[in-house]
DNA sequence: CGACTAGTTGAGGCCAGTCAATGTTGGTGG
DNA sequence: CCACCAACATTGACTGGCCTCAACTAGTCG
């Protein structure tokens, strides 16, 4: 990849982002996009696994996956981990923190993984005399509200078939609006993580991996995915009534 | 109540509300206040059953919660009803719609209440000048965030009676903060409607409602509950390792 | 009082969890 | 390059928790 180490690409990084409409979907001025480079701090790479921040850290900033993949996951008393979420390149992670000044979940590299860092200060700095900038951050916390409400509904009303497919399909939109394949792609995670999102154990989601293939649904190989037929697999997460 | 239908009462609703603190928790000067009380424009009554505003409505304001509770929920397509959260006093209702402009849930009186309506574009422009509003602002959809974590933690890890204890003990917490008893309340939800928010039937909502009972641990008299040991409750939805 | 909604309780079945054995993959070091 | 190991994945047998269906009761409101 294009990870510039040098500094003039570095200078415009956010103007040049194949990101950038996805970290910023509204429409922001040539002037502005300057001015929020001024905002993104740093960028660090993530080695697969390795932690971005975790529960109780104290919240400096947000981050822009600019490479990779990253899971966020909240953590139980008794030490179960319940992943929360699924971030690729293009989203922004750490707004979980906003409401206390301290992460409440922890975010770790799926795969060899590079975020675009924005301290806190500097994005409220920038945010007061920049109205647009305002308007994203909000649009970023409640779209995230609206993510959480359609999890809540599949945790709280689908059936394990109904809940894989939705993520299969999800997975897939997402991949496509990143102008890769929407029915060909791989698997960051494990078995366990995607039980872990869908409210599902790693047993069941493997088992229904299989049934979906054997059914003609899908292909899988591994951490390869194939979706062969998504209107069944739209009709199966739809209305059942 | 005192429901003031005098103007003068109404010139400075804000700052003698009881449940300011709640509504805007971050330190509002005396000034501040006084621009806050010309963000609220009107006070809506709802009778029980009535609704506030529908999926798909265009997002006009924010609500908060004067006195009374509600509900809000999302409809799959389908038309199967999946409950969001309850809202009591004192908390904001609406904040869903802020990422597209519409609504995506619902909300609707689970008794007869009264809300604050705080339309958009005074708030934007109020925001604009008052930092310390802004910052509320953000910290209203951090929070729902963080709350809906829980839900999905809640949703996609616990067993049925964790999920009901653990609905108990938020629903005591949260009327102990508004001033009342945490441990004797009355519910304003009908069993279906807990069903649906802890991902449940009304039936098994019901049996463990009987079953607590009868371990000691509540007391149910139709809508009215008393916890009776809290801290098995706690114990009941906490650990289980 | 009858009609209706809300709630309780029971019987039975199925979906998904648990436990366990085996297969597969990828990384590491000799 | 291969052997080895650990993590990941698959599959089967069994269990049990929760859903479904159903009957019955308790309030509520015209």
């Amino acid at each position: 990849m294009d990870v510039g180490v040098t500094l003039p690409s570095l200078k415009s990084v956010c103007a040049t982002c194949s990101m950038r409409e996805l970290c910023m979907p509204i429409g922001l001025s040539d002037t502005d996009l300057a001015h929020i480079d001024t905002l993104v701090g740093a960028r660090t790479r993530l080695r697969k696994g390795e932690t971005l921040y975790r529960a109780g850290d104290p919240l400096t900033g947000l981050f822009a996956v600019r490479v990779g993949s990253l899971k966020t996951a909240v953590l139980a008393e008794d030490g179960r981990e319940q992943v929360a979420g699924f971030h690729m390149s293009g989203e922004i992670v750490g707004l979980d923190g906003m409401g206390t000044e301290w992460h409440v979940s922890h975010a770790v590299a799926l795969e060899d993984s590079e975020v675009c860092v924005m301290p806190l200060e500097r994005l409220e700095k920038l945010a007061h005399d920049m109205p647009t900038l305002q308007r994203n951050l909000r649009r970023f916390l409640a779209r995230e509200i609206g993510r959480q409400q359609s999890v809540m509904l599949m945790l709280g009303s689908m059936r394990a078939e109904e809940r894989l497919a939705a993520f299969l399909l999800d997975l897939g939109a997402r991949y496509r609006r990143r102008g890769y394949s929407g029915s060909e792609f791989v698997l960051r995670m494990t078995r366990e993580e995607i039980g872990s999102y869908l409210g599902l154990t790693l047993e069941t989601v493997s088992r229904l991996l299989s049934r979906f293939q054997q059914e003609g649904l899908i292909r899988v190989q591994g951490r390869g995915v194939t979706l062969l037929d998504q209107p069944a697999l739209r009709e199966l997460c739809g209305r059942k009534a």
